[in-house]
DNA sequence: TAAATATGAACGAACGATCGTTCACTATTT
DNA sequence: AAATAGTGAACGATCGTTCGTTCATATTTA
């Protein structure tokens, strides 16, 4: 029984969506339990009927996030064409982490887990799910003799998405998606995987 | 009189230092007026005597930062050999970010910039002299023929950052330099450069 | 030179606000 | 009646900042 899935309180998701909401506009630690009840519209009580507490709002987020990654996996284990599916990736993840609230709420939970092994847990076991499946593909890509071979695939793996979440934090102000750049992002990196 | 340079009173740096290794401990937020005034040996009131505030004591490290990285830019305007410059600037860069100081104090300026307009100014102001001085640096090397053409340059720059800075944030908990993985990342880099 | 004055570094108590959390309690549902 | 959901006052701690004060030194005046 793998599958546990037991349905979450609707108001447990209404909190969420309102930390959520205030994690981005002040930030998490600028952020009071107050703000995510009233924000809410819940008592300050009540939330923590549905919380141990503030940690525990984020943690959940986190977990959140975590799900949300699971369809960049799939594409990136197993593809028949490793080339498209890179491609395909770096495309998909670049819109993916423009919208600001993924940007936002990454950074904020990245920099939480540098001091929180809590969230650090959360953080960076999902993490290494999504460069093993980036090192996977590249591996199969190197094998079909697709991609030029590297020493160090998971460096690699982790530029990729350092460039690509980089990309998502600085353009935070502009809301418009600049498909140009994430166009010249992708021929860079793959241009760089050329045999 | 471009050059005011007014000598910093000893105190003030003290100050400073102290802030740097709280801030670097707990992260900015997280640290207290009265944590920084403990660990520099330094009353409360005294501390209000040498910075505005809190924020000023964060805004003052980040004009330091940017003290630090303007040998980067140095490196990097009117080359000789554009691609030695490039080659030089991501090991030095990487090395340099590979100190926890740097890598943290980096994330810990760069999140609360997003947020707060007088540190904004300050890293924003640094952020793009570094890319101007790069995107110089592969404009020399494209017209020299020593670099492919790409239409867009900063975000070529950008990426070289977000990569190094990604990888200095990564390896916070690991004191040691790993040489070999700065390596691959400068032979990639470059091969995506290459004609 | 001696006295008077001004300077500013240093101090820590105190302020009001806010923090995360607890708890006694009421209302609703089963 | 038992369990669950919801409330907001209250707690102790800590926050950033302000303030009145002390005191050693430097500058000015007599």
């Amino acid at each position: 029984m793998p599958e546990k899935e037991k349905p979450v309180h609707p108001r447990k998701i209404e909190i969420v969506d309102a930390a959520v909401t205030c994690f981005l506009e002040r930030g998490y630690h600028q952020t009071g339990v107050r703000d995510i009840a009233k924000q809410a519209g819940v008592s300050l009580g009540n939330l923590y009927n549905h919380f141990k507490g503030k940690e525990d709002v984020l943690a959940f987020i986190a977990e959140i996030e975590v799900k949300e990654t699971g369809h960049f996996i799939e594409l990136l284990v197993e593809p028949d064409d490793p080339l498209a599916a890179l491609e395909q990736f770096i495309y998909e993840y670049a819109i993916y982490i423009s919208h600001p609230e993924n940007a936002l709420l990454g950074v904020e939970i990245l920099t939480e887990a540098i001091r929180n092994p809590m969230i650090s847990d959360v953080f960076g076991k999902n993490r290494t799910r999504l460069v093993d499946a980036l090192v996977s593909c590249l591996n199969k890509g190197i094998k079909l003799k697709v991609f030029a071979s590297y020493d160090d695939l998971s460096t690699i793996a982790f530029m990729m998405l350092d460039t690509l979440e980089g990309r998502g934090i600085r353009n935070l102000e502009q809301s418009t998606i600049d498909e140009t750049s994430i166009r010249s992002l992708q021929s860079f990196i793959l241009n760089g995987l050329k045999l």
